[in-house]
DNA sequence: ACAATAAATGAGAATAAGTCTCATTTATTA
DNA sequence: TAATAAATGAGACTTATTCTCATTTATTGT
């Protein structure tokens, strides 16, 4: 009995990773393919930025190199994947969902997590006084910022 | 008269650049060879962050391709040298030196320049009590944080 | 100052991440 | 459902970085 439920919960989780993949992709009017789904539903399963070893790993022979690097970049186009360099050169790629709000990142340097954090609302308005005394100061005009955090995660 | 006191000065300049490359070689234990002197003194005669193209260009054919990467590996061994990727991906390399406090990085997303900036002491605080409770929460060890802003430079 | 030894270098081969090409397949639309 | 445009797969290509190994250079003990 739990055994089924866990199942059909299983079952909707994966339905419900298709059919998100399939809403993004036609939000954007993006053409609806085999690969484009695989990989966002790759992302939406994995949920935390992930890197490209790891998502080719996960992929296996379902995508080609090639299209896996086309599929990201398409994602970029459209703005919904977010795309950095880990501390250890690592290329780290995290889906940019509404609901998920503006947030930064907590790398370990030793097993190459990487981690979403959210910090408050109170440092976030300091932050962009700051920011905005930087545009001044060096006549630049800002569009966006990060926070960074380096450490170990202290797990086995 | 003035081109004189110009050329002292400027012969001043790169002496103590070679003088303070040595120096800071010796410092800590790493025997002081022609290309490291060379590539300190591109990257002191720059006194900003470069990208590994640009820092070949200046050095030319002075040092070779592959000790130009083994020098700066050295350089980051023995934590005088900071290495981190623009947004446009290319490697950025730069001196950490002892008069330098803490900073953090602005780009140009148009031209690729990098400025360091400072940024209040007030907001340093701030931040350190953030980490302090992303620590906790992710049960981190966090030994390092940076701070990146994007923007446009607004030069010609 | 000099010889012996260890370390660093140069040149180019090797590797690996990412892009490109082009023939074939798939999605879209009318 | 056929016609057309777009996307894909496979592997060639490019480029940044590392590696190899024969030669050169720095360090050290005398």
């Amino acid at each position: 009995m739990r055994i089924y439920l866990i199942f059909f919960k299983f079952e909707s989780i994966i339905k419900n990773m298709s059919q998100s993949s399939r809403k993004i992709l036609s939000e954007h009017s993006v053409s609806i393919t085999n690969p484009r789904i695989l990989v966002l539903e790759a992302l939406l399963e994995f949920g935390n930025p992930i890197t490209i070893d790891e998502l080719q790993l996960k992929l296996g022979s379902s995508v080609a190199k090639s299209t896996l690097y086309r599929v990201l970049n398409d994602l970029k186009k459209i703005n919904i994947l977010n795309e950095f360099t880990s501390p250890d050169n690592s290329t780290v790629v995290e889906l940019i969902l509404e609901d998920h709000s503006h947030h930064h990142h907590l790398f370990c340097s030793d097993c190459g997590e990487v981690i979403d954090v959210e910090l408050s609302d109170e440092f976030e308005k300091m932050l962009s006084k700051e920011i905005e005394k930087v545009q001044k100061k060096f006549k630049f005009e800002i569009t966006d910022h990060r926070v960074e955090m380096f450490g170990l995660c202290n797990e086995e």
